[in-house]
RNA sequence: GGCGGUAUCGUCUAGGGGACUAGGACGGAGCCCUCUCAAGGCUCAAACACGGGUUCGAAUCCCGUUACCGCUACCA
């Protein structure tokens, strides 16, 4: 920590090796948050040191969920791979000072050693055998071009550091064994990179998975070997599946953009992640981003692992349905009806104000915009489907059915106004001249008019759907019920 | 195996020595509202892993045990 006082440096450094996973993006929205709550920096650095697994689509796929999101990064990218003549500097300079020696040990002849030690039953640890070489051994086999790779020695004692969701975490170092830092290829390992670029880019905040807290004294030692400070550490829980196991496929969705495609809004997703691993105290949960960047706080991190509830997420998709406007939801709705082939971009343009109010009442009862889609279709003029359970329990005197329905059809056409209250009017007395209860008429004029047994209250829908479409909707369904 | 981490309702969590008969939320059960479904309101079931300490007093502090997770590569 350099200076205290000066506003945090912070950063989100995955590897593009697959898709925006959502551990990765809740660590990424803790450091964005903190950034923006303290007038800090949040940077980006893309760790594509492994070349056999980096591809540019994964690059991208991290670039589009973060965007998604709403997580926007300061500064240029980084790309790991573009420091490799830094960290080749920083890995010599430790040659230099003796902090770190060659290893001319080969894959084959580590790998016996491992063997060996498995076989006695002890765990394997580098006996630094190549640290003990003579120096002209060692200047004979360099220049006879033996390949070696670089390990750093380290020394006796032990590494600790104040971890801010751990509190202090120690490590005795005849744990570590002495780890490699640059390959015989001379492209650096992990941990070398890591503590290069971090230095190079002035992080202050080491914010990440506490799956690197073995990763965090080797760290330290090369900060020190460098001659630096090392920066403060923050190591949060892991997301695990339903199972307690860390989240993967098995438990279905992983990746961001797979629950942007289900229709999850980008405020929601975040709000729900942002629960996994941090509570703002008392009993505050659903929450805009801009309250969660005032709220945030490292005290408020856990230290346990959260299981992934695709339940609780979903309620929470409602509960941002619910408080957004209908011009809010609008892009991401017609995007969707696009998409699916229900509207055309014409349709909505040309009845604005129509489709905000349906968005409206489609909002309420819906828990993604899928599920508004699907709830659409009706007030389109495409034809629909005629769910077989609601046919089945709301029409099941076929004959009795079609009546009602063509009674329906007579009393509302000739109706001169179109409003709800003067069409509850008129199904109601038409429910009483009938004799039979209100819900006997307007449960199967629901199935007629939207192929469902859910629906918003059913006066709205023959006003969202107007008359016309309600006729067409009525006709199809009695068309249906005789043909049957 | 070694090392490290973690442990409150099924799940997310509040709690930071007395306010705990352990609170909220999701999910579950039920009721109300009601033309259906949501939303909303109300009610119920549901947890401090175990064992020792420390203390007048422990979910909260300490130590063990157990379980789970992570790391243990010339991956990141």
């Amino acid at each position: 920590m350099a200076d205290p006082l000066a506003p945090p440096r912070v950063r989100f450094a995955p590897s593009p090796t697959g898709y925006l996973h959502v551990g990765g993006a809740r660590t990424a929205l803790f450091n964005w948050l903190y950034a923006r709550q303290t007038g800090g920096t949040f940077l980006l650095r893309i760790e594509d040191t492994d070349k056999a697994r980096s591809t540019d689509e994964s690059e991208r796929a991290i670039f589009e969920g973060l965007e998604w999101l709403g997580l926007n990064w300061d500064e240029q990218v980084v790309h790991q791979a573009l420091g490799l003549a830094r960290h080749q500097r920083d890995a010599n300079f430790l040659l230099e000072t003796g902090a770190a020696y060659r290893c001319f040990c080969t894959p084959a002849e580590l790998e016996q050693l491992r063997k060996e030690a498995a076989a006695r039953k002890d765990s394997f640890k580098y006996d630094r055998r190549c640290d003990l070489l003579a120096p002209d051994e060692i200047k004979r086999r360099v220049d006879a071009g033996t390949p070696f790779v670089v390990r750093f020695r380290v020394p006796h004692g032990e590494t600790a550091w104040e971890d801010a969701v751990h509190e202090r975490i120690a490590f005795p170092n005849k744990d570590i064994e002495d780890f490699v830092i640059l390959r015989s290829d001379g492209t650096p390992i992990y941990n070398l990179a890591v503590v290069s670029d971090d230095i190079d880019m002035g992080i202050t905040l080491v914010m990440r998975g506490d799956d690197h807290i073995s990763n965090t004294p080797k760290q330290i030692q090369l900060y020190r070997a460098l001659g630096n400070e090392p920066p403060r550490f923050a190591h949060v829980p892991m997301i695990h599946g339903m199972d307690g196991k860390k989240l993967s496929k098995r438990h279905g969705a992983t990746a961001v953009a797979d629950y942007q495609k289900e229709g999850i809004l980008p405020g929601a997703m975040v709000n729900f992640l942002a629960l996994m691993g941090w509570s703002p105290g008392g009993d505050r949960e659903v929450m805009s981003l801009e309250e969660m960047i005032a709220l945030f706080s490292l005290d408020g991190l856990q230290k346990k692992a959260a299981i992934f509830d695709t339940k609780k997420l979903e309620w929470m998709n409602g509960q941002h349905l619910s408080r957004i406007t209908a011009m809010q939801l609008e892009p991401r709705l017609t995007s969707a009806l696009l998409d699916a082939g229900i509207a055309s971009r014409e349709m909505l343009i040309s009845r604005h104000e129509w489709y905000l109010g349906l968005i409206d009442l489609l909002k309420v009862r819906a828990r993604t915009v899928l599920d508004m889609v699907r709830q659409a279709a009706p007030f389109f003029p495409g034809p629909i489907a005629f769910d077989p359970e609601a046919v089945e329990k709301q029409w099941k005197d076929r004959a009795a059915s079609s009546g009602i329905l063509e009674a329906v059809r007579n009393e509302i056409a000739n109706l001169p106004s179109w409003t709800p209250e003067s069409l509850e009017a008129a199904l109601r007395a038409l429910a009483e001249q009938r004799g039979v209860a209100a819900g006997k008429i307007f449960h199967p004029l629901r199935v007629a008019l939207t192929g469902l047994s859910v629906s918003p209250g059913i006066f709205e829908v023959l006003i969202a759907m107007g008359p016309e479409l309600a006729a067409k909707r009525l006709n199809d369904a009695i068309g249906f019920l005789n043909a049957a």
